[in-house]
DNA sequence: TAGCTATCCGACTTGTTGGTCGGTTTTAAC
DNA sequence: GTTAAAACCGACCAACAAGTCGGATAGCTA
């Protein structure tokens, strides 16, 4: 089992400065040479764990980004509590991140979306799985919230969903350069403001408590 | 002046097939001879004209993408009707040219800047202007709204303006694949029932009739 | 110690890129 | 028709890309 550790290593560097690189310079204009040289590592090395240079993106999409997406942007609302805090917080913590400049998988999400969008239909497929999770998520959440009495009942999970994950990802475009910090400040005001209004409006007690 | 409108003839052409193969493959991924093939063109020709891609980009942008993005998102909100109706009016226009899958030059800006993001900061300077003009109208436009008592005097116009953008550039990102026409009609709900609570709640008359 | 295999090396091939340059054609003025 | 500038041609170059391949090395097993 030792020989498959060394294998797992060596690949898992390969593929965290992969999407450092990939992150920062984009897919198509980040060379293997590019990563290699990061790594001390040769072009040998590269070809005999990965096919080719897509496939070590596949994995990089399967081993990391999805994982971290989940741990970023799904987990964190699949609680009990009031749903439109938690999705509150989560977005919060989440433009914390890049504001701070840190590889954010939100925003990553959106730049392979922009590089392979009618380019490369294979890497789609992974991407909009990943937003299909998302979405679904979301729908859910809000479902949870009108049935907990924290959302208005009359409000369209799906539209909710659509509208959050719009302006998520559209806030990531804009704080990449001017202003991270007051334009947070200022979408998490108006996504309040946003979730005030399709709050439950009357002060009911929850739907569950019939039971 | 016959010479000069035959070299603005024919630079026009260069740019506007530029520009829709840099939409469809980026510009990175798109080659200087990919355009003069579809232009039956040579280098020479190119080269004439042009100094560099990068200035080819440059006068793309500069004559192309700023003309529309203001006859798009900035002209359409600067009427003097209410201002809420404008923007949903704006918005469900530049969504519907995305739906056709037409080129949109909202869509553009966003592809734009996730490309030259921490890359070229020289083409990242004309993309900036380019928001930051949408930003100050849709700023105006709010505080025009304000003042006519269509909208609620508490609310933060930088902060509304800022929340619109994002939304519209992400959900023209969420709408490159699934369903965008679906995606559209309910991404306009969810911005109507925004605006719904940012409007002015009192009945009373707008403020310019006190003059 | 010998041998086997997983890992890694790096020169190489093949193709593409942005850009150059000497030359040819087109155009308009005289 | 002559001429000169404007517009265009396309072979060419150096740099760089992804991917190949014969060989080196290191660590384990017998």
């Amino acid at each position: 089992m030792e020989k498959t550790l060394k294998r797992m290593a060596t690949m898992h560097r390969m593929q965290t400065t992969g999407l450092n690189l990939f992150y920062k310079n984009g897919y198509y204009n980040t060379s293997v040479d590019d990563i290699l040289k990061e790594l001390s590592l040769s072009k040998g090395a590269f070809y005999y764990h990965y096919d080719s240079k897509e496939d070590f993106l596949v994995q990089i999409i399967e081993q990391l980004v999805v994982r971290k997406v989940y741990s970023m942007l799904i987990e964190p609302i699949e609680g009990h509590e009031n749903t439109l805090d938690l999705i509150t917080n989560c977005f919060e913590d989440a433009l914390e991140t890049a504001v701070h400049n840190e590889l954010d998988y939100g925003f990553l999400l959106n730049n392979f979306i922009n590089e392979f969008n009618g380019r490369n239909p294979e890497i789609m497929k992974h991407l909009n799985e990943i937003l299909r999770i998302w979405e679904v998520t979301l729908v859910s959440a809000i479902q949870r919230g009108k049935f907990n009495g924290h959302i208005d009942r009359h409000v369209d999970a799906e539209g909710v969903a659509v509208y959050l994950m719009s302006s998520f990802i559209g806030i990531r475009t804009l704080m990449v350069e001017t202003a991270p910090s007051a334009r947070k400040y200022r979408f998490m005001s108006q996504l309040r403001q946003y979730f005030k209004s399709i709050e439950s409006k009357s002060e009911n007690q929850p739907n569950n408590t019939i039971y």
